[in-house]
DNA sequence: ACAATATCTAAACGAGCGTTTAGATAAAAT
DNA sequence: ATTTTATCTAAACGCTCGTTTAGATATTGT
């Protein structure tokens, strides 16, 4: 046999994942990539391929990583709560550390939205569909509301949350919490 | 003297914004300046300086050709009923010839968010200003309204716009005018 | 008709992109 | 200790980017 990997996968894929992130990834070059993750570019290519593999590792890393706020907002029993609670959790973690780079998923679905890349679209929709079902469900535990009344708002909700990750790239974070408080007062 | 320009330089512009406000600044080359606006880069550079300086007219010509909306909009006299017609306004000029391409000006604003341009970044953020204090005096129209509400409100306004410029590029235009629907219901 | 010159085409520039390759280095197995 | 081989560094690949240049073309004023 022969030496080991002198860095850990998940580490670096992390960094590239915050880099990705911020920047997007077509504005994200391999150099920068290669200075941020601290290895060279040979070792990001034999451990993932191409830019495209590490971005895709990168976006599963982000999904595991909100995975945990994402599993505690299906299994809340509050309706309506459940979904204000998810915004608020879903922004505080943006504006830890200072990082105004609203949501990877969202910014990614916009990023790739006029893009020809069938593998990641598919999985930003999937990703965005899982979301909205969710809150359908939500909105469902008051028995109140009929099934048009039910869509409308979940829409609602959905073009709200992909405002929101726009937003917090250029917002306070008062400024969006007032915009949640807004957006949730006649639901 | 010499030969005349085969090209109307306003007729360019209008191409080259078309094909800027569809894929953003980064992502469109100089070729596909060259194809879509019919003639040659030599024609470009000598007519408009280099891409940033053509970008720059594009944005003019877009700011010239949303001022009749924004016209109408800083002319009347319905308060929030005002805003409401600006922001349908607004997105259905999107949605004629099927192009889903959210505000040009919105869209420049988010890419260049993180961006080292302050020249853009100014224009843009003079633009959203001057939108901001016109829905303020829209809102304040209603007397009912105190000093903090007002400002609440109108945070909660441009954010909608904000978000509804990225949604507009991957919703359809009922989903749209159902979210401006649910923005107004409790203004 | 001719000279003057702005506009055209088309090729080339250097820089940066994502990606690949060649060779030095180092650690595990014998 | 030597062989093996995965990982390292660093240079180079072909391509596209925005930009510039050289020379052909065409139109205007005399």
């Amino acid at each position: 046999m022969a030496r080991k990997k002198q860095y850990n996968e998940d580490e670096v894929v992390e960094k590239a994942m915050n880099l990705f992130w911020k920047n997007g990834y077509e504005a994200t070059s391999m150099q920068m990539l290669e200075k941020e993750m601290g290895i060279n570019k040979f070792s990001i290519y034999s451990s993932f391929g191409n830019k495209h593999g590490l971005f895709l590792e990168s976006l599963k890393q982000y999904k595991s990583k909100v995975s945990a706020t994402l599993v505690k907002f299906k299994n809340g029993t509050n309706g309506v709560e459940d979904i204000k609670q998810f915004f608020y959790d879903s922004i505080s973690s943006n504006f830890k550390l200072g990082n105004q780079k609203g949501c990877f998923v969202t910014n990614t679905y916009n990023e790739f939205s006029e893009n020809e890349d069938q593998l990641i679209k598919e999985q930003m929709t999937s990703f965005m569909e899982n979301l909205k079902s969710i809150i359908i469900e939500k909105l469902e535990m008051d028995p109140s509301k009929d099934e048009d009344t039910v869509l409308k708002q979940a829409n609602y909700l959905l073009l709200a949350k992909h405002g929101l990750a726009a937003a917090a790239r250029v917002n306070t974070q008062q400024e969006i919490e007032d915009y949640i408080e807004m957006t949730f007062k006649n639901l």
